[in-house]
DNA sequence: CCCTGATTCGC
DNA sequence: GCGAATCAGG
């Protein structure tokens, strides 16, 4: 039952926001939800912005900014660290489902990373953030979305699919068998 | 192949 | 007004 989403004042009022704030349309789509970035395209266009296209494209002060070097952060993370998270999404989100809406207001400033001599928490502060959210990644939610530790987890997702295979598993289970798989799915 | 925004046009 | 399909490009 998904219910219809609508371009409503709050996901407007987001949506202009992001975009001057130079986000790509993909990503507003993904943090909007249940639109795609045809439909952010659109919107934008029909709401009379849409100053993005200096030469050729992009904005090159956004799109400078790249991590490269690891494809997917996940798959960086130590075992130990994936199953310390696992456990936290248990704690956090026990039954409900990750079909969440992301925010009336927001995000979390980014989270300041010391030079790397303090473990404080890291395990949660690892993910992506909404800014690194891509299309193609995961967005199983990670935490509580009204704190800064909010994350998303960030792997491949399936074609098609907003989670990767692993959260897929758990996001889409038959409900007569949920209560006997999320144990096992949800604990990897 | 990955991605970007722009435009068209049926609904 | 909406957004998928398509276009044009990086």
């Amino acid at each position: 039952m998904e219910a219809v989403v609508s371009w409503t004042d709050e996901r407007v009022e987001l949506l202009r926001r992001l975009w001057e704030d130079g986000q790509s349309a993909s990503k507003i789509a993904a943090q909007l939800g249940g639109v795609t970035r045809n439909a952010v395209i659109g919107k934008v266009h029909r709401l009379g912005l849409g100053g993005r296209a200096r030469s050729g494209t992009e904005a090159p002060a956004a799109a400078a900014r790249k991590p490269t070097a690891v494809a997917s952060p996940v798959d960086a993370l130590p075992e130990a660290e994936a199953v310390v998270i696992e456990a936290a999404l248990e704690t956090a989100e026990p039954t409900s489902p990750p079909n969440h809406r992301p925010a009336p207001d927001f995000p979390p400033p980014p989270a300041p990373l010391p030079a790397a001599a303090e473990p404080v928490q890291i395990a949660v502060s690892q993910r992506v953030t909404i800014m690194d959210l891509r299309e193609s990644m995961c967005r199983w939610p990670m935490g509580d979305p009204t704190t800064p530790e909010f994350r998303f987890c960030g792997a491949r997702s399936i074609t098609g699919l907003p989670y990767c295979g692993h959260h897929a598993q758990i996001a889409y289970q038959p409900a007569t068998e949920r209560k006997r798989d999320r144990r096992v799915a949800g604990f990897r």
